[in-house]
DNA sequence: AACCAGGACGTGA
DNA sequence: TCACGTCATGGT
């Protein structure tokens, strides 16, 4: 898979682009994109935007996401301070293009005060255990891991459902495995090194998208030979 | 126009 | 434990 797509560089972090052009140099012209191969995170608060993130993609695409992302990024919102200090209704409207955003929202304020409770991120990075975390309510597994993973540089690797799809139509495992023991096996598997969990699930991502998907484009898939193709 | 997306939770069996 | 309904927007 890595020769195939390369290296993803996660997680995406959003970025302002502020236009260069001369002739509307009357208005600031910037714009906000969501950009990869940034080793984020670089800080505290990339450190909390990946964490919103993690709980804003459940059951949701990247896409819609990013809008959410977005709003909060550029009203000046994404921060613990704000997230969890906000009016909910104004918190339910900014990330109301990723779905799902009354409960979200209450997760996101949640997770805030959460992250507050000790102190800093710094601290909760520096703190949080994965029995903890999951016992928050609006971070089940995946997100925990995601959040652990990509936000606080633990070993721990995310088998979401990308994860299971794609390993057990090659075979490798069966398609009723549950998530701790899908977790389980890569972590035995796999060299335990933060940079290769880091990579291998943004890698399995980007082929569940690609080729993988509900109905899977076998014929161009570069996995197509040692695939069992048990769809 | 259905169907899907980087899940999690509450419920009843 | 486990299958099932619920939550919701935007893209294909």
């Amino acid at each position: 898979m890595f020769d195939k797509y390369k290296a993803q560089g996660w997680w995406p972090i959003i970025t302002e682009v502020v236009s260069t052009e001369k002739e509307t140099s009357t208005k600031d012209q910037s714009k906000w994109i969501c950009k990869y191969g940034l080793a984020a995170p670089r800080n505290q608060e990339e450190a909390f935007e990946i964490a919103i993130g993690a709980i804003l993609t459940q059951n949701t695409s990247w896409k819609n996401v990013e809008k959410a992302l977005i709003n909060l990024k550029s009203s000046g919102n994404l921060s613990i301070e704000k997230i969890s200090s906000m009016p909910l209704k104004n918190l339910e409207n900014l990330i109301k293009p990723s779905g799902f955003y009354k409960q979200k929202a209450l997760r996101l304020k949640e997770f805030s005060k959460f992250v507050l409770s000790f102190g800093s991120m710094r601290n909760f990075i520096e703190k949080i255990d994965r029995e903890t975390l999951l016992k928050q309510k609006g971070i089940g597994h995946e997100t925990a891991d995601s959040i652990l993973l990509y936000a606080c540089k633990q070993k721990q690797f995310v088998a979401d459902a990308y994860t299971k799809r794609i390993f057990s139509r090659i075979g490798l495992i069966k398609k009723d495995t549950k998530y701790e023991e899908v977790k389980k096996s890569f972590e035995e598997n796999i060299p335990k090194n933060l940079e290769i969990y880091n990579e291998y699930h943004a890698l399995i991502v980007e082929h569940a998208k690609q080729f993988c998907n509900k109905k899977p484009a076998c014929e161009q898939c570069p996995l197509s030979k040692l695939c069992k193709k048990m769809i």
